[in-house]
RNA sequence: GGGCCUAUAGCUCAGUUUUAGGUUAGAGCGCACGCCUGAUAAGCGUGAGGUCGGAGGUUCGAAUCCUCCUAGGCCCA
């Protein structure tokens, strides 16, 4: 007979293959069709809100792994806070201005910068940023990512360009704002300013030179004295430079303070040199060692002077901590008009931004020896005047990695330039800056003194850009005295124009139509103005988002919640929407920043080309699924690097599969089961399945804190554990039983139905934020009553199932005894080979006094380790050693154990082996299925 | 070169700070071996894996505190 027709086998048609590739777009367009987050929303509409700002992505290529794992994190936060009672409407942005967009189409369209009227350039930009909107969009809702993606930002918004003009001219009408040359990179050829992005490094033959800068009679005498020497002949400063033309720029020559620094005589001369760099000099320049005069610190000499090698005028010493003992003499020739670091010691030295160049590499008439040279032309002049002089002590040429334009392929230059800044003191952004973050939360704490130590040590903001894919920066100039407008009235019809046709009027109407009619010069009374012609850092579009999103859309609040970046945005959009909003708020726009690593490889590498190591979220949706990224979003502790690889994913793969088929299994076997009318209380519950049940609570709680902390890593080894362990290792494994033979509606298969039906409930809700997919797959086929159509519509679970103190410990005691017990087990299978299935196993006991009231039940152990027979006996018979297993544990003290083949013979409904198969009317069978079939 | 960060079994993570540094360092997976064949391209069990990146130091005692080094990441120069 057989007898598998008369139990209750698990019935489901959800499929053990989760096939998700194929899967996924059906649960899409279920979200989608349903307006599942639309609902989310209504449903919460009278909830606490809790805001997370979207920081925008470029939008210029596909998605990345890095932009995948950003947008699933924070699609996890929006739903886990919205299971956890909170409304959260989560509007996604892009960034869509600035130089990568640019340049793209310049480099589509075949053209140099200046070639097209700005405004074909910036509709084409447009286009191509509406492009990648759009692609990127459709990856972000492939990853099963909830947002409002039909109604997101965009920084070229016309409504958020205008926010963007206004919240300068906040900056500008309370004198934050100030103009200022700064030295960038400079293409004579090109007649343009350059980004760093558009400077290649190539080898360049330039000349070498050592020049003098002979002390004056004051700086002469005083070291005399300072060195205590009395040397009257010349004594001069030696420099180096690949750069002659910069000399009629030069205003100062650089020590490092913490340096030695020699006056030396060489060659009948006498010359100040840093001591680090005597011996390479000599090498160098083929010179014996000099005769050492003096060794002295510089700092002495600072503020003194010396002379210009061939202007009469003079040249500061000042103490500079980048002077390095790489090359050169150890002393430096600064030319703040020509050089970053120049510039910047420059500004603390106040010394003027002095730039003898003109736009195509000319010296300006006026300039004394080289004025109208071209710079190249102006090096050999300047070298002859150098040796008429007796100032140039070496010349060579090197060949040296120099920086050339990416277009023309010449070779640049730094030059000095007006740009417009966002003054860190005027009004004490910084330290209003440096406040505000105190009372922001980081995750990871270091995150703040990150970013204040940013704060505290960086140069005011340089917000110009020489570009015009952007945002003007909307500023009237008196086309008389030079006066600025700073009122905002000036600009209340820039603004409204913006709004309603975007920035292109500003580059193409004259200002007159811009401005409000017969607007004239507060100062000069002259009615002409001139228009401002750069645009604005894009760091400053973004900056403004609280602004153009936060403040603007009704559901939304300012300041955020959260915003959520990478790692890099320390000095990216945290940084600059910090200074936006304090600057013009008072106020951080954030009460807690969060940020995760950088996506890395199995070797902790990072993703290039060039290493070939490189993983695109597309391959990894077409080859596993979005599920599996999600997961590993999930798995990975995003606060350090986050890897990935090939068996990550494996390994991920495989958690994944004992996820999905535990709930398969919970899911079959409740096919039959109403929880409105089958579920049996807590209280009456047996003890075994109010243990699971109160782990079960343990698991809820541990859960839900992990995602009130954003440890989503804890989420998923406490859920894929719960389901390994408390799940299949213990209540199904051992209760299947119960569940395939019992009567179907008998207490003990209800009883464990009640547990898969917690079980399940809680699963299905706690996985949702990160296994979205499956959730939703697994509600879809929840085989009762549901109460929402999606899972995303209800609540985390909260139960609590509490057992008292005493009877955890007891259960803790079962489970560590039982885990002996298993031992033997497996001895008599694997090396005694007595028996293969546990139910063929009978086992005998001895234990201390301290453990028998564990074990005094003898069905209870039958029935938890899933054996014929268990008994507690006073002493053990010395067993057969071929037949038997005698054993003694290590781990409990006072536990010997014999297990030996039962003689039972086995049900053939249920497989156990009791004493009475055999015996019964239906001798296959035994009591209890015959009771059961009796029934049935 | 500077600032910040990271380094625990093959993989992913606990444990380290603020409940004071304390006996043989944990989990799950994977692997090996065995079992089951009524979750079956499933399931159960047992076992082997770590000088806690390296070297010093503090201490009776350090994965945990200090110093240096190595490798890697982010941001600057």
């Amino acid at each position: 007979m057989d007898w598998k027709g008369t139990l209750n086998l698990p019935k489901t048609d959800f499929p053990m293959k989760a096939n998700l590739t194929e899967r996924e777009p059906k649960f899409l367009e279920f979200w989608e069709k349903e307006k599942i987050y639309q609902r989310i929303l209504k449903k919460r509409a009278n909830a606490p809100s809790y805001i997370l700002h979207d920081g925008p992505p470029y939008a210029n290529e596909h998605i990345h792994l890095g932009t995948a794992l950003n947008k699933i994190l924070k699609d996890i936060i929006v739903k886990s806070k919205s299971m956890a009672g909170y409304k959260v409407p989560f509007i996604p942005g892009w960034d869509c201005h600035g130089l990568p967009i640019e340049l793209k189409v310049e480099q589509e369209l075949g053209v140099k910068r200046g070639e097209l009227p700005p405004l074909m350039i910036r509709s084409a930009c447009k286009k191509y940023a509406e492009k990648y909107i759009n692609i990127q969009r459709e990856e972000f809702k492939r990853l099963g990512v909830f947002a409002k993606w039909d109604t997101p930002y965009l920084t070229m918004d016309f409504s958020y360009e205008a926010v963007i003009a206004r919240e300068f001219l906040r900056f500008l009408e309370t004198d934050q704002v100030y103009r200022r040359k700064k030295p960038v990179f400079w293409c004579p050829n090109c007649v343009t300013a350059l980004a760093e992005a558009e400077v290649e490094y190539e080898l360049h033959k330039s000349p070498s030179i050592y020049v003098k800068f002979l002390l004056t009679e004051e700086t002469q005498k005083f070291l005399n004295n300072f060195l205590n020497i009395k040397i009257f002949e010349p004594i001069s400063i030696l420099i180096w430079t690949t750069t002659p033309w910069t000399l009629p720029a030069n205003l100062a020559i650089a020590f490092n303070p913490d340096l030695d620094y020699l006056l030396i005589k060489w060659d009948e001369e006498y010359l100040i040199v840093a001591e680090g760099r005597i011996s390479a000099l000599c090498a160098e320049l083929n010179k014996d060692l000099p005769k050492i005069i003096s060794r002295f610190k510089p700092k002495e000499l600072e503020n003194k002077k010396v002379y210009h090698p061939f202007y009469e005028k003079e040249s500061l010493i000042i103490l500079a901590d980048f002077v390095t003992l790489e090359t050169g003499t150890g002393i430096v020739h600064i030319a703040p008009g020509h050089g970053e670091e120049d510039y910047q010691i420059g500004l603390k030295y106040n010394l003027e931004i002095y730039v003898p160049v003109d736009q195509e590499g000319n010296f300006y008439p006026h300039i004394p020896l080289v004025g109208g040279l071209n710079i190249y032309k102006a090096n050999e002049i300047i070298l002859e005047a150098l040796k008429k002089r007796e100032k140039l002590f070496y010349y060579d040429t090197i060949e040296h990695s120099y920086p050339h334009c990416w277009r023309c392929k010449n070779p640049i230059i730094f030059r000095a330039e007006y740009q417009w800044f966002i003054s860190m003191s005027a009004k004490n952004l910084r330290e209003k800056a440096l406040k505000n973050i105190e009372n922001v939360k980081f995750i990871p704490s270091w995150g703040k003194n990150r970013l204040s130590s940013m704060l505290e040590k960086r140069p005011d903001w340089c917000i110009s850009r020489q570009r015009v894919w952007g945002v003007p920066l909307t500023v009237f100039k008196c086309s008389n005295c030079g006066e600025y407008l700073k009122e905002y009235k000036y600009y209340e019809k820039v603004i409204k124009t913006i709004e309603k046709e975007g920035c292109d009027p500003w580059f193409e109407k004259p200002s007159n139509e811009l401005l409000p009619q017969n607007t004239t010069c507060p100062k000069c009374g002259n009615p002409n103005f001139e228009k401002e012609k750069d645009i604005l850092d894009v760091w400053f579009d973004s900056g403004v988002s609280f602004a153009g999103v936060l403040e603007k859309i009704p559901e939304l609040r300012f300041p955020a919640d959260l915003y959520l970046e990478g790692s890099d945005q320390h000095r990216g959009w945290f940084h600059s929407s910090l200074l936006c909003s304090v600057g013009t708020r008072g106020v951080a726009p954030y009460k807690e920043i969060l940020t995760h690593g950088f996506v890395v490889d199995a070797q902790g590498r990072k993703m290039s080309k060039s290493l070939g190591n490189v993983i695109h979220p597309q391959d990894l949706i077409e080859e596993y699924g979005a599920e599996i990224i999600r997961l590993w979003v999930s798995a990975e502790d995003y606060k350090n690097d986050i890897k990935i690889s090939k068996e990550i994913l494996t390994r991920l793969v495989e958690a994944y599969r004992k996820i999905r088929n535990t709930c398969r299994f919970l899911i079959g076997n409740l096919y039959d089961f109403n929880p409105k009318k089958d579920l049996i209380s807590f209280e009456k519950l047996p003890e075994f399945e109010r243990y699971i049940l109160y782990r079960l609570s343990k698991l809820i709680d541990k859960v839900k804190k992990s995602y009130e902390k954003f440890e989503f890593h804890i989420v998923y080894h406490e859920i894929h554990r719960f389901c390994v362990i408390e799940l299949s290792s213990l209540i199904i494994d051992i209760n299947r039983d119960y569940l395939y033979c019992e009567k179907p509606k008998s207490f003990k298969r209800r009883a464990t139905q009640t547990v898969f039906y917690y079980a399940l409930d809680s699963l299905v809700k706690l996985m949702a934020p990160i296994l979205s997919f499956t959730a939703e797959d697994i509600w879809q086929n929840l085989p009762y009553e549901k109460e929402e159509i999606s899972v995303f519509l209800t609540d985390f679970p909260s139960y609590s199932f509490e057992l008292t103190e005493k009877e955890i410990q007891k259960w803790e005691k079962y489970l560590e005894l039982r885990t002996e017990f298993l031992k033997p087990l497996e001895i008599a299978r694997k090396d005694k080979k007595i028996i293969g299935s546990s139910l063929e196993a009978e086992m005998f006991v001895k234990a201390d006094s301290n453990l028998i009231p564990y074990l005094s039940n003898n069905s209870f152990w039958e029935y938890f380790l899933m054996i014929a027979k268990f008994e507690l006996k006073d002493f053990l018979p010395k067993p057969n050693k071929n037949k038997e297993v005698y054993y003694i544990s290590e781990e409990i003290k006072g536990l010997e154990i014999n297990v030996k083949a039962t003689s039972f013979k086995k049900c053939e409904r249920c497989w156990q082996r009791r004493p009475e198969v055999g015996t019964l009317e239906i001798p296959d069978l035994c009591q209890r299925c015959y009771e059961v079939i009796k029934f049935l």
